[in-house]
DNA sequence: ACACCATGCGCAAACGTTTGCATAACTGTG
DNA sequence: CACAGTTATGCAAACGTTTGCGCATGGTGT
């Protein structure tokens, strides 16, 4: 309540000038003399004259927000993929003088319904999409309603009608896989979840795709999924994958997080990394350095991303380029000390 | 500029009664007849109106939008610490139907000056603070203008007088010197940060209290400050400290990502942890519990911290407590492979 | 001298709500 | 049946801005 209210009519009073004559002056654009303009400009920063957003957004229909659609899981970041994208993000849109919302979904909501209450309460200029899923309902929605947004990540179907940016999963677990053969490694494992997000599908067909070019009938893949988020039964999946009878000697995995949990795991039943197995992880997350014995990855410059992201939107609200920009990044492997030669026996 | 636009008036045409009937009946509390609520509820539904929000900002001076500054620091999160606090305050918001939103500081300007152009320019109902620091002028601007706000951390003088939440550095301090000095240990090392935070201070204050208390003249306190997040410099004080004739065999550290600096060094100068010294870290991030041989360290809570921050700015908010509330948190001790007897000499 | 145009500015409408006040309709009481 | 009291509804102003249009003013061309 402690409306600060310095108005234009603060201003245009101070001058004895007309309301739209500041409005104008200050808009920088319309016909006004310069002696005017100047005199306003002046006068608005004596008075300590900022603006009204509120005013402002209903006349002109923009809001200079974006808006982010938080899935709230369970606590914090799961995803520490979340942070970096989150603060390339404002930076980038800071650059273009937009300010970035977050907006958890409540537990029984789904994410869809808030991002149409979204569209339609006029709260964004546009909007940010994370974690696309192979049929996500809300790049149809939004496509269909043609709100300006951008995704990090593509749906199955289109592959261009929007604007996204994706981290090219595919050639990166080629190369990884490439890698690992070139070890000597024959008998492969990939730790996966279960959840149809569109990049599991990308590194499971770049995977099986690598596994075909070799033509080799002696390459073998295991795969073992569980949901995202459950510990549990990613730990069990692990145990049983390298307690199995032929056990894999190298592991291949969604993100990092999963990565660790092998490690961890591997350690529990006295498996050496890399003598015994050797194990790839995706996201280069912090810890990934210092997990012994340092877990080779592919960095994904996800900061970058998101920020060169939030310049994508801004391009597509100003209505500049119409047509939709998409971007593949490739994501640079990282050695470090989790993978090896196969072992020998 | 694809306005859905679906207006209250369409609401109000649809039934043949006024907008403002429509607004009481939507709104719930106003006097109006249990039939017309009805109706007028059930066309707003079949129509698809959402309230426009610019529009109800402006006439009612609430955004809904709580705002966070966020320095931008380099790349993404030095901080790990950000990640959780978002998240978490997300979740506190969403269930008082508010959002947060976040506001980089472009590299030039002050958070002073963003800040106060956030108060004026009516964007937010409130704002949370971050990274209070010792004689934080914006504590002081907000306070005297009485914006509602609330921190994480406390400035010097005013202990009460604002929202605010913090975490207990001091006894932490206590409880980690006093662990460390019952194994034996007398020779210590503080790493701390070149910056004014209160919270540097506050851990400063504990271990000195601590020390104190012992009455013991053989404790000695060594400390290495540098630069927050200048890692160069970081490493070069941890070297000279590591290096020194008189050695530390115990190292308290202001932060995890600190104390990991000081595990890398120590192992870079094939010194054995906690064999040789014993470190100490605060935050319990993600990493401290994989880097070898595991990070004895405070966890915060910083999910939850942020979370109650947010109810408490939603209650100073709906003016239903006018006076400040405070929390102090108490970190809880994560005990794991870093810390150790001293060793004998 | 006239018409004409460019320039600089003001008036007022509009954006979609909320809300104070007036008014209409209804209820019950005498 | 009149009156007061209650209840439900409508009218219109207000929030602070942007912007289309019109109106002066003064300069330029013929």
């Amino acid at each position: 309540m402690p409306d600060s209210g310095k108005t234009l009519k603060d201003v245009a009073e101070s001058l004895g000038i007309s309301i739209a004559t500041a409005s104008r002056a200050l808009a920088g654009q319309e016909r006004i003399s310069l002696e005017t303009r100047r005199k306003v400009v002046q006068a608005a920063d004596r008075i300590g004259y900022v603006p009204n957003r509120a005013a402002r957004a209903l006349v002109s229909g923009q809001t200079g927000f974006v808006g982010l659609v938080l899935p709230t899981r369970g606590h914090g970041f799961e995803d520490p993929f979340l942070g970096e994208f989150v603060t390339g993000l404002g930076a980038g849109l800071s650059e273009h003088g937009s300010d970035l919302f977050l907006t958890a979904v409540p537990p029984g909501e789904s994410e869809l319904s808030v991002v149409e209450h979204l569209v339609r309460d006029g709260r964004a200029d546009g909007l940010v999409l994370a974690r696309v899923t192979e049929e996500d309902p809300r790049v149809n929605f939004l496509m269909q309603r043609s709100f300006p947004f951008v995704a990090h990540g593509r749906i199955l179907k289109t592959e261009a009608g929007y604007n996204w940016l994706d981290t090219d999963g595919r050639t990166a677990f080629i190369e990884a896989f490439d890698l690992l053969y070139a070890h000597g490694h024959r008998h492969f494992a990939l730790v996966t979840i279960s959840e149809p997000m569109t990049f599991r599908r990308q590194r499971l067909d770049g995977l099986n795709e690598a596994i075909a070019r070799t033509d080799d009938p002696t390459v073998r893949l295991a795969v073992a999924a569980s949901p995202r988020f459950d510990r549990e039964t990613r730990a069990k999946e692990i145990q049983r994958l390298l307690t199995a009878a032929d056990r894999p000697t190298a592991i291949l995995t969604l993100f990092d997080g999963l990565a660790i949990t092998v490690l961890q795991e591997a350690a529990r039943l006295g498996l050496r990394v890399p003598e015994d197995i050797s194990v790839i992880g995706f996201d280069n997350i912090p810890t990934a350095e210092h997990v012994p014995p340092g877990l080779t990855t592919f960095d994904t410059g996800i900061h970058d991303s998101a920020q060169e992201m939030a310049g994508m939107l801004m391009r597509s609200l100003s209505g500049h380029s119409s047509k939709p920009e998409t971007r593949l990044v490739h994501p640079r492997l990282v050695l470090r000390g989790s993978h090896g030669p196969a072992p020998k026996n």
